[in-house]
DNA sequence: GCGACAG
DNA sequence: ATCTTGTCGC
């Protein structure tokens, strides 16, 4: 996969928050995505220890979701975790092993948030930043924003709201899971990253893509390999 | 000053 | 995220 070189992560905290606020404009909502035509989902994920980061993506075929590709990268840690700042510790890592990637990709959904942050930069916009490719965030847990509890019943929504602007969706992707924070990344539709992200969890919380990545990531870490296909 | 805080 | 055993629930 092509990956632009946007800029360096050579960074300090306050730097890196202020190149935030810049590249916040470059983030583009919309257009829809096709979802009838796409063809191949990604995930991306990362697993740390020791000081290192050790990034997968994991290929499927959409809408059957098997795994056709994985590719793993290791960099070393150089950014502490800071809460709104993620990114510059992770995307080092997430897009040396992009640059793999063989199959062309129609989506890429990561672990993370996308515009459902302070600067409306999150992990997931600042990769899309880097790919042609449009990007989902779809988190665990909430970094901004506040919501009503969705259904409990399997896609039951609600908006997830932040400085009078709706910046992502929580959204139930099983019966009675904990419900998972999905925001817009990049080159995309808010609709459309809820509606991916659904179509991706037949069996689990998390979508397939992300889950697959996730699995491998922690492989990686372990065993030093992922396992080939 | 106090609480919140993706992974 | 990572460190870690047993244990409560479906």
């Amino acid at each position: 996969m092509r990956v632009r070189e946007v800029h360096g992560f050579d960074l300090t905290p306050v730097e890196a928050r202020r190149l935030q606020e810049e590249l916040a404009g470059r983030v583009e909502e919309g257009p829809p995505l096709e979802i009838g035509e796409v063809r191949h989902v990604a995930g991306a994920d990362v697993s740390t220890g020791r000081g290192m980061a050790y990034a997968t993506v994991a290929v499927l075929d959409f809408p059957g979701l098997s795994v056709v590709e994985v590719r793993g990268f290791e960099a070393p840690l150089r950014f502490p975790y800071v809460p709104g700042l993620l990114a510059f510790r992770e995307v080092p890592a997430v897009i040396g092993a992009l640059r793999e990637v063989e199959t062309p990709v129609d989506a890429l959904i990561c672990d993370a948030q996308g515009r459902a942050h302070p600067r409306r930069m999150g992990l997931a916009c600042h990769v899309g930043l880097f790919v042609d490719v449009p990007t989902v965030g779809c988190a665990k847990s909430r970094l901004v924003g506040d919501f009503r509890e969705p259904g409990e019943e399997k896609g039951s929504v609600s908006d997830l709201l932040h400085g009078g602007e709706v910046v992502g969706r929580v959204v139930r992707t099983r019966d009675g899971v904990s419900p998972v924070f999905v925001s817009v990344g990049n080159r995309m539709d808010l609709g459309s990253a809820v509606e991916l992200v659904l179509a991706c969890c037949t069996r689990y919380r998390l979508p397939e893509p992300v889950r697959q990545a996730h699995n491998a990531a922690n492989r990686l870490r372990r065993e030093g390999q992922m396992g080939l296909l």
